[in-house]
DNA sequence: TCTGGGGTCCTAGGACCC
DNA sequence: TCTGGGGTCCTAGGACCC
């Protein structure tokens, strides 16, 4: 039977500084901008497992983790080592499977061909040994027939964990558990549905199709499906891979703006950025927008599609400054709110002619 | 406490075509 | 001539994920 195997690290960025620094390993550890530095404006991006029972968590602002977690050792993130050390763990990873897909800079999915359940668990504790061996990290690792139960199973699993889940057992596991663990439903939707009576994923299977379709749009047969243990290959198969469908970068600015050209200066620095970018992966760019938040965090983005593809910062920072400029000037006539980030996306890429795409994937960063 | 940066996909309305 | 309907593209906004 072929087994999705889902290897997800724990704490990731943090157990990357603790391997470095062991004196620590049981201390209340946060990647992120310290909340005395400069970069004040700033989220958690890990939070070891000491940390959390303080309420630290990923994403949480910085300002408020240092006052749930007062003594918490604070560390800058260093996002070329974690880069380098996710391809070293799929280095390891990749031989041991049929097919490896890195999902996101600390997760990976493995195909794995074994009779049963029980060498699935064989496979994953040698699995868990030979990152453990070899790069000194903990990682958790769910398996199913099925892509979204083995991601699943893999949180469930956390930390240090192994679950697998053997077809048949599929909608027994998911039954109990809240709506929100699967992936696709957040707390927006989470919350309309409880507001359905809808709470654990057996209540999602028993509900209505009509109602599921209002809530959760386009996608509720295939979560409905999955709630009654018989996924769909929408959540049961791997994505395919068919390259990146955009390229961008945001800036929040140290202190909100209303000067258009402190807007421009830095547009045009990102323009140049992200064309280098768009150089060293090999693409060309058919369309762009200009994405702006205000002060009261609402954001209002302004893009085009171009008449041609282009390459080079030339085309980009003209367009990113008219656009910006249309966006301002509007907001000038409306509500006249500083801008707290500036974001700049290039989209409808193209590959440069005889420009293969790399054989690692696109780059997932994450924080 | 005050909310990052980098992505993907869905929805909805209007334009345009058949 | 009028009406309806479906498909696709474009734009803006939003939910969601790590
Ligand atoms: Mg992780």
């Amino acid at each position: 039977m072929r087994y999705i195997a889902y290897v997800d690290m724990d704490a990731y960025y943090v157990s990357c500084e603790i391997r470095d620094r062991p004196e620590l390993a049981e201390a209340p550890v946060i990647v992120g901008p310290a909340p005395t530095g400069p970069e004040s404006r700033g989220v958690v991006l890990s939070a070891s497992y000491a940390a959390r029972k303080f309420g630290v968590r990923s994403a949480l602002p910085v300002g408020l983790a240092a006052q749930r977690c007062p003594q918490a050792v604070w560390i800058p993130p260093d996002f070329e080592k974690y880069g380098r050390i996710a391809g070293e763990i799929r280095g390891l990873l990749a031989p041991t499977a049929d097919r490896m897909v890195p999902m996101s800079i600390d997760e990976a999915a493995l195909e794995i061909a074994a009779p049963g359940p029980s060498d699935v668990e064989a496979w994953a504790r040698a699995t868990q040994e030979l990152i453990r061996s070899k790069l000194r990290l903990p990682c958790s690792i769910g398996a199913s027939p099925f892509a979204v139960v083995a991601k699943i199973a893999s949180d469930r699993a956390k930390p240090g964990g192994i679950r697998v889940v053997p077809p048949e057992a599929t909608r027994g596991f998911l039954a109990p558990l809240p709506v929100s663990a699967i992936p696709g439903i957040g707390p927006k939707s989470a919350q309309r549905l409880e507001e359905s009576g809808i709470r654990t994923i057996a209540d999602l299977g028993a509900a209505s199709p009509d109602t599921l379709r209002r809530v959760l749009g386009q996608g509720a047969p295939a979560f409905r499906a999955l709630a009654r243990g018989t996924p769909g290959p929408e959540l049961g198969e791997l994505p395919e891979d068919h390259g990146p469908r955009q390229r961008s970068l945001d800036r929040t600015l140290g202190s909100d703006t209303r000067a258009a050209g402190e807007v421009r200066d830095h547009l045009s620095e990102m323009a140049e950025e992200l064309a280098g970018l768009l150089a060293e992966e090999g693409f060309r760019y058919q369309a762009v927008t200009v994405r702006l938040r205000w002060s009261d965090f609402t954001q209002a983005q302004h893009g085009r599609q171009l008449p041609a593809a282009h390459e080079g910062p030339a085309a980009l920072t003209s367009e990113a400054l008219r656009l910006a400029g249309e966006l301002l000037a509007r907001e000038r006539a409306e509500h006249d709110r500083a801008v707290r980030r500036i974001s700049l996306a290039v989209g409808a890429l193209v590959p440069r002619r005889g420009h293969q795409r790399s054989l690692d994937g696109p780059a997932q960063p994450r924080g």
